[in-house]
DNA sequence: ACCTGAACACCGTTCAAGT
DNA sequence: ACCTGAACACCGTTCAAGT
């Protein structure tokens, strides 16, 4: 009984349908960052959008597919926060810095956003269902650690596994909303100016190898 | 209807009561390790220590309080073990050190205790109830910020917010068994080096610094 | 094609009833 | 005190029925 058209747009969907499923997220979206994961029902999510539950099910395969939406949107917006934020770097160095406090301050500036994905993170995340968000995040992990491994390549970085540091900086990245809404009142601009001091000391290439190296 | 009974043992409840509790929660560590939290319903942990699903909410006030019974039994387990294995360090930085690689070796020799307690972390962890939880992550954070304050006063790390770093370095510590899961054949040695080397980069007084002080 | 509302199997929790 | 099994309100999903 699911929507499969032939006169659509972007992805196969109609107008209506992209309409709808852009509604449904939204309203995913307020109502977690308002209700939090466990009271995010169908129900609820509906009755925030003011159409029947069921309506639901017949946009979304199942509730998983909804939630993973709602994490594509957001990742989306985030990805389009932080590249305009690195925009052009003069080195691997500075531009780890500014990813790191890039994302610091898409935190501080779009908390409902980051609440809700933190949300949906949490309660889907153990699920055999949460398949498509593994690997998303397997996705971060891999830019990452691309950035880090031209780091090493172009000289600036010393010598570390790429992706166990890469996994170590996502880590320490993805406990930042928790603290700053456990937090409010956190310094954020030095929360960012800390944390990526951090790992510029972790990840540089020490004095004495630069001098070793030239 | 929950049992409030005198002639009891350590925390106010009868031997039989304290019996069942722990037969419930070994269930539970079971069922979530094997099934996921999503399928962790009582009628399934049930089934698995053979008793009615009615007799957990007997035993437990709710479901939160089951899991949360999860956390702490996981959390005593690994306390033991990791001050088993700082033992007496001879300075901060190698306390730090062993610390770190410590919590890689728990995670790698009790896979299904840690992989439960991710499960129940992610379950539970944006809801309401899951207040207990946040409470011991607190815990937790406010215990590694101790021994970071502790190391900058003794000279031994440089000038940096111990909240702050406490924070980033849990972080990176609750990464590590969802990286051992996804990739199995993880050199568990090396993981462990890589990260303390990460974190002693991170935190000691440069060497500049250090011969500025003397 | 799009949408509703009833029906279904499940969930956590309560509670009368047994021992 | 300890335990069961039926009952309750809820959940996600399905589906016949409307437009």
């Amino acid at each position: 009984m699911r929507p499969r058209n032939g006169a659509a747009n972007q992805k196969g969907r109609s107008f209506i349908e992209a309409a709808r499923r852009d509604q449904i997220v939204q309203a995913a979206i307020e109502t977690l960052s308002e209700l939090g994961y466990a009271k995010s029902s169908f129900a609820r999510i509906a009755e925030h959008a003011g159409i029947s539950a069921g309506l639901i099910s017949y946009h979304f395969d199942n509730k998983s597919e909804l939630f993973q939406q709602v994490v594509a949107d957001i990742n989306a917006l985030m990805d389009g926060w932080l590249t305009e934020h690195i925009g052009e770097a003069a080195s691997y160095r500075e531009a780890l810095q500014r990813l790191i406090e890039g994302f610091v301050l898409f935190c501080d500036s779009h908390r409902a956003h980051v609440l809700a994905l933190g949300q949906v993170l949490a309660g889907v995340g153990g699920q055999e269902n949460g398949e498509l968000v593994r690997s998303q995040r397997e996705q971060s992990v891999g830019q990452i650690e691309q950035m880090l491994r031209e780091g090493q390549e172009h000289g600036e970085f010393r010598d570390f596994s790429p992706r166990l540091m890469a996994v170590t900086l996502l880590g320490s990245i993805e406990a930042i909303p928790a603290e700053l809404f456990a937090r409010p009142g956190t310094d954020v601009a030095a929360y960012a100016k800390e944390l990526s001091m951090t790992y510029d000391l972790a990840v540089r290439r020490s004095r004495l190898s630069r001098i070793t190296r030239g």
